[in-house]
DNA sequence: CGTTAATGATACCATTTGAGTATCATTTGT
DNA sequence: ACAAATGATACTCAAATGGTATCATTAACG
């Protein structure tokens, strides 16, 4: 049982590296480069953010990925919803007519309000919080060498 | 993602109907028709759940099945581990050695918090909480009908 | 222009896991 | 002895995950 897939934790990093480049665009060979992600899986992620919306692409020489709008509304759930194409960790497992008693099943109950819970709180991660969004306040604090992604 | 699977489920729903009954022991085929699980898939359910522990089996004719211990001692995240093996949302997709940087995750952390969390409550649930424990106090309360099942 | 460095679009493959079936052996009450 | 139960085990099938491969298109640059 994982909350987040490869697909969604590289897509993660990938924004992240992006956020903390303060160029137009990043290629993707930059990118494999930096997080030793396989070429043609992350190109492959890469498109997909771009066809999503979370990414513009420029083709071409010189060309590469931006994002498409400030980190801070890049959010965890985003992604989720993008790779793993659903959110729900309650999906009953009786689809809709074969459980007799839906309306009043308590397991239900229960992880639907658990996964309120998550929701909200996953709700609360983007690529900004992660600790590349720089932030003016927080933003490589008087050191000079630019850290490490904070994204294992 | 799915906080639970079918395994699990239909354990539950084995387990709280053994909970109902006052009998000494439950065979699989008066569960296979009062829950309308595959026989063989619900007898192999049932064989782990013995094997686990949390049942106690009787063979032979009159034989069954019985709670090896008390409906709020049988825990859902018991079930889990059982069934999904791990109970840990996190599970870095990186094993080990591959992630440069897995002391300061810091998607990492968030996950784990969040594991924390959905932790304290699913241990929160029991087969008696679901309300199939009977519970004096709780039981039936004047009404005269059995009531269904709350796990959907 | 033509080459080269980039992305776009697709189609394919391998492994794992979930969900379920099938079969035979063993035990035990009547 | 027979029937009704569980034990043990091996197998199949489908979907999802993780990843590869290939060709087409675009655009900067010399």
């Amino acid at each position: 049982m994982k909350l987040i897939t490869r697909n969604t934790d590289y897509a993660m990093r990938a924004l992240c590296h992006i956020a903390k480049q303060r160029k137009e665009s990043v290629s993707a060979a930059e990118m494999v480069a930096a997080l030793k992600i396989p070429r043609p899986f992350l190109r492959k992620i890469l498109q997909t953010l771009s066809s999503e919306g979370l990414l513009r692409s420029t083709k071409g020489q010189g060309g590469g990925f931006a994002l498409s709008r400030s980190p801070q509304k890049i959010l965890l759930t985003d992604l989720i919803r993008i790779f793993q194409n659903t959110i729900q960790l309650n999906e009953c497992v009786f689809k809709k007519k074969l459980c007799p008693n839906r309306n009043n099943c308590a397991l239900k109950k229960e992880i639907d309000a658990i996964e309120q819970d998550v929701l909200k709180r996953l709700r609360g991660i983007s690529i900004a919080s992660l600790g590349n969004g720089h932030h003016p306040a927080r933003s490589n604090q008087g050191k000079c060498h630019v850290h490490h992604s904070s994204v294992c």
